[in-house]
DNA sequence: ATATTACAGGATATTTTTATCCTTTATTAA
DNA sequence: TTAATAAAGGATAAAAATATCCTGTAATAT
């Protein structure tokens, strides 16, 4: 479904997102742990997103990264679509070039209803609702 | 959503699907053509679904694939199955190793809400279903 | 100023997925 | 029985995704 860099960006997004205010800034290390991902690996995604102005990053001691008031109301689409492109939300499942109306596949009809499900899902939750969900108790961060 | 070898596989198998009845068998040359797919890669998928009993291959002058009975009634979710496993129709959209009610992750409701959408209509769209809209017109195997 | 900390970014490695090639095996037609 | 045809399957190859390492740069604290 989404790529392994995507969660990797979602989690550590949502990680950011749960810290409390005034202590709100993490390093890579701690990212890494609580999301329960690579790195180094990590830390390429993050500078994506701090690209992206998603994230902010802080360099030196006491340095880190912090996700930004733009990032904080980010719906989680905006992650996907910066790590993996929108092929997901817009792409053939059967990988026709082009699947249209006009052109449809043979399922056309019946993703259709499918992707915009899942569209609609995440751009309306943000990653403020996801991590309010983790702040509850409700959900969970890592296996 | 699906890998390039799944969606040789369905349509591989839909192309098979709407072969009329007296001449429902064609050659790998044939099927690749028809569904746009490399033409060795797509040998190695035809032949796991072999294995499967999804299709019948017939080697020597003439020879070719054809799609089983069983092939035939098979739902598009069998294929996935077969191809790309189950994770798309069980796995976590975030990549916890347990996501579950009792541990779901910061998605877990809405997205399993569009598994199970997704889940139910692979489990009743069949392979036959697929191609009666090909041949009706109404849908297309390639761009 | 200097040492230390931590991210940035380039280079490289590993793994997985996708793709091709070639020999073998089975089947058919002549 | 032989030549031709077509899939099976093993061996590679190429490309993409995932992952690590190392040097450079910026910031901080002493």
């Amino acid at each position: 479904m989404f790529s392994k860099a995507c969660k990797y960006a979602i989690n550590s997004m949502v990680f950011l997102a749960t810290l409390p205010e005034g202590q709100e800034r993490a390093g890579l290390k701690d990212i890494a742990f609580a999301t329960n991902s690579p790195e180094a690996f990590t830390a390429k995604i993050l500078q994506t997103l701090v690209r992206e102005n998603l994230l902010l990053s802080i360099k030196g001691p006491n340095g880190g990264f912090e996700i930004s008031e733009e990032g904080r109301k980010t719906p989680l689409y905006r992650i996907v679509q910066v790590i993996d492109g929108d092929s997901i939300f817009t792409g053939c499942a059967l990988g026709l070039q082009e699947c249209s109306e006009k052109h449809p596949c043979a399922v056309h009809h019946k993703f259709k209803a499918i992707r915009d499900h899942l569209t609609g899902m995440m751009m309306t939750t943000t990653l403020q609702d996801m991590a309010l969900g983790i702040n509850t108790g409700i959900s969970f961060l890592k296996t």
